[in-house]
DNA sequence: AATGAATGAGATTTCATTCAT
DNA sequence: TATGAATGAAATCTCATTCAT
C-alpha cells in the first residue's frame, strides 16, 4: 500500500491553491484559506511549502513542463513538414489550456503581482521557435527581415493573450478556430501565402 | 502646513499613483505610500478616490484615452493607403509606450487582481480593428479565411505582450525593430507579401 | 425683514441633526454628514456649535422644555381634580411624542453613548411627580406605604418606556390606549381602584 | 509568550468585554481595548468574533437566559398564590440585577446604537406577562379594562428603567424598596387595593 | 459669517507565520 | 507529521476638526 496520507495533503493543498488562484487571483487568496479547502491543517501548509509563492511556483513549473511535454510530443508526431509542425505546436498549446484551464491561467495570467514576470515564463518557449525561425529563414520559408527573436516573441505574446482570452469565456470561438487564426498569423504561416 | 494649490493634491495623488503601481505593482502599494508620496494626508487622499482602484481605474482611463487620440491621429494623417494606415497606427502604439511607459504598463500589465480585466480593456481597440479586417477582406486586401474578429483580437494581443516586454528592458530592441516586427506579423500586412 | 441666512443655517443644522439621529443614533452619524444635509458647510457647522455633541445638548433641552410646556398647560387646564390631572399630564406627554416622534426618540431613546444619562433627563420631571405623590398621600389618596421618590422614578420610567415602544411602531397601539394603560397603572391612579 | 488554557481567551475577551462596555458604553470602545484588557492579542479577538457586536450580541444572549432562568425558578418556588408569583418575579430580577449589575445595564441600559433593539430584547419577557395578565383577568383579579399586552409592556419598562437607575448608583435604594415599589405598582398587584 | 479641502489620530480588519501540543 | 489557536504588523478607512480663502 503506497503512502496514503503523506503525499495525500501535499497534492490537496497544490489542488486547493490551483482552484482558488484561479477563481480569485493570486492576491486575493490566502494560506489559511488554501489549507481550508484541502482540507488540512495551517499548519500543514506550511510543513510542505514555505510560503504560499512557493505553492505557486510549483504550481507554474508543473504547467509549463505540462506545455512544454504536449509541444514536443507535437513536433514528434508532426514529420518532417514545418506546416505540420507549426500547427502541432499550436494545436497542442490549445489543447493543453483547453484540458488545463486553471493551470494555464494561473501561470499565464495577468494575476501575479509586480512585474517582469511574464517575460522569464515565456522566455523559455521564446527561444526553440526562435531558433526554429531561423532555420526557416535560412530555407528562405520565412521572411529574412524579420527578426526571429521578435518574431518569436510576438507570436508568444499572441497565443498567450489570446488563450487567456479565450479561457475567460470558452463560448467566445471554436478551439479549431483559434488553432486556424493562430496558424494564419504565425510567422512561419506567412511565407505560405 | 498650507493647503496647497486648488486641483494640486488631486494631481499628485495620480502621478504617485502612477509610479509608485509601475514600479510594485498594484497589490504592493498602499494608499498611505501614495499618499506619503503625493506629499498629501492620508485623508486626502480618501477625500479624492473612495479607494486605491479608483485612483487606478482614472490612470487607466487616461491612458486609454491617450493611446486612442495618438492612434486616431496617426490614422488621419496617414491617408488612404491600408499599409500605411496600419504602419502609422502601429508607430503612435510604439510611440505612446514609449513617451508613457509607466501608464502603458500600468494599464495594459500583469497587475490587477482578478480575472477578466484585461478582455475589457482592449476590447475597445478591438473593434475598429475587426471593421478594418473585414473591409480589407472585401477589398480582397487580406486573407478572406481569417476570422476578423479573432484576427484582430489575436493582433491585439501581440501588441501589448511586445510593448510590455518591451519596457521591461528597452536595450531589448529599438523602437523601429517593434514597428517593423508589428507591421509584418499584422493581419493586413500580410497581403502587402 | 429678519436675517435671512443667519438663523437659517442654525435651524437647518439643527433640523438635520434630528432626523439623522432619529434615524441612524447618534454614534453613527457625523457633522459632515449634518451639514450636508443642512445643505450648508462643515465650517458653518464648526461656526454654530462646538461640536455634535453641543448640538445634540440642545436638541435635547428643546424637547424638554417641550414636554415640561405641555405637561404644564394641561395641568392649568385640567382643574383642581387629582385625577383629571394625572389624565391630563399623560395625554400631554402622549400628544408630545406623536406630534414629536423624532424628538421624543433623540431624547429619551436608548442611544446616547456612556452610561448615566437617562438619569438626569429623567430627574427633572420626577421631582414634581413626588411631590405630587406627596401632597396625595397627605391627603389618602395614594397607598402611603408607596415611597414616593422611587414611585415617581418607576412611573416616569414606564411612560418613557412605552413611548419609546410605541414610536418604534404606532401601529402597536392607538394613542388613546396607551393613555388608558399609563392612567390605570400611574401611582396615583391606584386609589381610585 | 505561550498559548494560555484552550477556551480560556474566549472567556476573558467575554469578560473583558463585559466591563468596559459596562464602564463606556458600546460606542466608546474598541476590539484593541477589548483584547488588551483580555490580555490577549487582537488577531486572536477576530479569530472569536466577527466583530465588537457579536461579542455584545452573547453577552446579552447569557444575561437573558440568565434573567429567565432566575424567574423561572422563582415562579416555580413560589406556590400557586398569584401574589407569591409576582413577589418572587420580581425579587428574581432583582436579584440578577444585582449580582450582575454589569450583565444587566450591558443588556438592557441605553448603550446600543440603532433603534430597535430594547424592543426585541424585552419582547420575551413582554409575551409570559401578558398572558399571565390575562388568566388573572378572567379570574376577576386583574382590572379587566387593562390591555393585557399594553400592561405587560409598560411594567417591563418600568421594571428595566428602575433597575438601570438604581444600578447607576446603588445607594439610591435599598433592593427590598425596590422590591416592594415594583409589587405595589405591578399590574397584578392593583386589583389588592 | 460661510466655505470645503486638508489633516491625521485612531478604529477596524486581514493574514502570514509561529509553536505548543 | 499534523494541528489550529494565538499573534501582531500592516493595510484600509472614518471623521472630528482646522484654517486659508
Amino acid at each position: 500500500m503506497p503512502r496514503p496520507k503523506l503525499e495525500d495533503a501535499r497534492d490537496r493543498l497544490l489542488a486547493a491553491g490551483l482552484s482558488l488562484f484561479a477563481q480569485r487571483g493570486m492576491e486575493r487568496v490566502n494560506s489559511n484559506t488554501i489549507a481550508k479547502r484541502a482540507k488540512v491543517g495551517i499548519g500543514t501548509f506550511y510543513n510542505h511549502f514555505p510560503d504560499k509563492y512557493a505553492l505557486l511556483r510549483e504550481l507554474e513549473l508543473r504547467t509549463l513542463a505540462g506545455v512544454r511535454a504536449a509541444r514536443v510530443a507535437a513536433l514528434e508526431g508532426a514529420g518532417p513538414d514545418p506546416a505540420a509542425q507549426v500547427r502541432g505546436s499550436i494545436e497542442a498549446a490549445v489543447g493543453f489550456a483547453a484540458a488545463h484551464p486553471e493551470a494555464y491561467r494561473v501561470t499565464f495570467g495577468r494575476e501575479r503581482a509586480g512585474a517582469g514576470h511574464h517575460g522569464p515564463v515565456v522566455t523559455e518557449s521564446a527561444r526553440p521557435l526562435a531558433n526554429a525561425l531561423r532555420r526557416l529563414q535560412s530555407r528562405g520559408r520565412v521572411d529574412p527581415r524579420l527578426d526571429p527573436e521578435l518574431g518569436a516573441r510576438a507570436y508568444l505574446a499572441m497565443e498567450v493573450g489570446m488563450l487567456l482570452w479565450w479561457l475567460e469565456d470558452r463560448k467566445r470561438a471554436e478551439p479549431g478556430q483559434l488553432v486556424e487564426t493562430l496558424v494564419r498569423l504565425h510567422p512561419a504561416g506567412r511565407a505560405a501565402a
